[in-house]
DNA sequence: GTCTATACGTGGATAGAC
DNA sequence: GTCTATCCACGTATAGAC
C-alpha cells in the first residue's frame, strides 16, 4: 500500500498522482485509501517519510575523514539513489518543483536536516555554514536530476566510482576549499553612511 | 497571450496550468486558445520556444577565455534566469519534472543546444564532450534548482559576483580540469574474453 | 471493516450560434 | 472570427449499504 503510493508518487509527482491509481495498484478499493489516511496530503507524508530517516546513514558519512567528506557524501547519496531510497526521493523531488507545500518540505528536510549537519561538523560561522551547505545542495541535487530524473547520458548509466571521482572532488571544495562567503545578500551598493 | 501562458507553465508546470487559467489571465476566451493553438502541448511550444534562442547568447559566453568558460557560463546563466527568460526556463524545468515529452525536450536542448555546444569547442573526443557537458549540466541544473525552484538562502539572495566566484571554478573544472572520464557505463566487470 | 454509489468540482476539447 | 453551451473523462472526498 504505502509501496504503491511511494512509487505513484515517484512517477508522477504529488499533484500527477491519484488516488484510484495508487489503490487500483495496491489491488485495494480508493475509499480504503481515505479511511485509512484521511487525505491525499497524509498519504503522501506516510509514503515519503518512512525511509527517510537521515540519523541512519549520516555517522556513515561523517566517519570519512574531513578532506574525504565530499566523496564520501556523493558515495552515500548515490548508494541511497540506487537503494531502496529511490521512490521517496524521486516523490520529493518531483512533488517539491509544482507545489509549495512539499516544496517547503524538501526545503527544509535537505537544508537543515541534511546537508547542514555534515556541514555544521567543519566548525564554520552559522553564515559560512549555511552558503556552504547551499552550494553543496546545488551539486547534489543537480546529479540527482540529471541521473535519476532527466536520465541524461552519461550520467545516468555512469558507476559510482567514476561519479565520485568526478564530482567528490567540487563537493569538496565547498565544503573546506578555499572560496569567499557566497554574500548571503547583495554586496551593499552603499552601505548606510 | 504567449505571455500570460508562461508564466502559467512557468508557476505550475505543464500538467498544473490550465487553458482555462491562461485564457483568463490573458483576458481571452478559453475557445479562442485552442482555434489559435489546436492543443495545449502546441500552446506550450510556442509559449517556450520563443525566447530560448541558444545562438543568441552562446556566442557570447565562448568570447571568453578557456580559463573563465566555467565563471562565463555561470554568468550567463544568472544573467538569462534574472533577466526575460526566467518564465521560459521555469516553465521547461516545472514541466519537465512531471512529464516525460517535455522532459525530453529539456534534456535535448541541453545536452545538444547549450551545453554540448559549449563543451564542443574544447577540442575533445565525443564521449568526453558528452560526460564533460553533463557534469556541467549538473552543477548548473542544481544552481537553478536551489536558487530559483527550492528558493534555498542563502543562494537564492545571493549576488551573481559572490555565485560566479563560488561556482565558477567547479564548472571550470568539469570543463577543462584534469578528471578520470566519467565511465559511459558500468567498468565492465568481466570484459567479453 | 470493506466497498458501491455518488456528490461535486475541474480538466481538455468541440460544435455551432452570432 | 468570437464566444456560449456542452460533451466527456477524471479528480477528491463522502455517505451509507453490507
Amino acid at each position: 500500500m504505502l509501496a504503491a503510493a511511494r512509487t505513484a508518487f515517484a512517477e508522477r509527482g504529488f499533484d500527477g498522482a491519484t488516488i484510484r491509481g495508487i489503490a487500483t495498484a495496491a489491488g485495494v478499493d480508493p475509499a480504503l485509501v481515505h479511511h485509512y489516511f484521511g487525505s491525499k496530503d497524509k498519504l503522501f507524508l506516510a509514503a515519503v517519510e518512512a525511509p527517510a530517516d537521515p540519523d541512519e546513514v549520516l555517522p556513515a558519512v561523517l566517519a570519512a575523514g574531513r578532506d574525504e567528506l565530499g566523496a564520501s557524501a556523493v558515495r552515500m547519496l548515490l548508494s541511497l539513489w540506487d537503494g531502496p531510497a529511490r521512490p521517496a526521493g524521486l516523490a520529493l523531488i518531483r512533488s517539491a518543483v509544482s507545489n509549495e507545500w512539499t516544496a517547503k518540505l524538501l526545503r527544509e528536510f535537505l537544508v537543515a536536516k541534511v546537508v547542514g549537519r555534515v556541514v555544521g561538523t567543519l566548525g564554520y560561522s552559522d553564515e559560512e555554514r549555511d552558503a556552504r551547505g547551499a552550494l553543496v545542495a546545488s551539486q547534489l541535487i543537480g546529479l540527482v536530476m540529471i541521473r535519476y530524473v532527466l536520465c541524461a547520458e552519461p550520467i545516468a548509466s555512469a558507476s559510482h566510482e567514476s561519479l565520485i571521482a568526478a564530482i567528490g572532488p567540487n563537493v569538496q571544495r565547498y565544503l573546506t576549499g578555499e572560496l569567499e562567503p557566497p554574500a548571503p545578500a547583495r554586496p551593499r551598493p552603499h552601505p548606510p553612511s
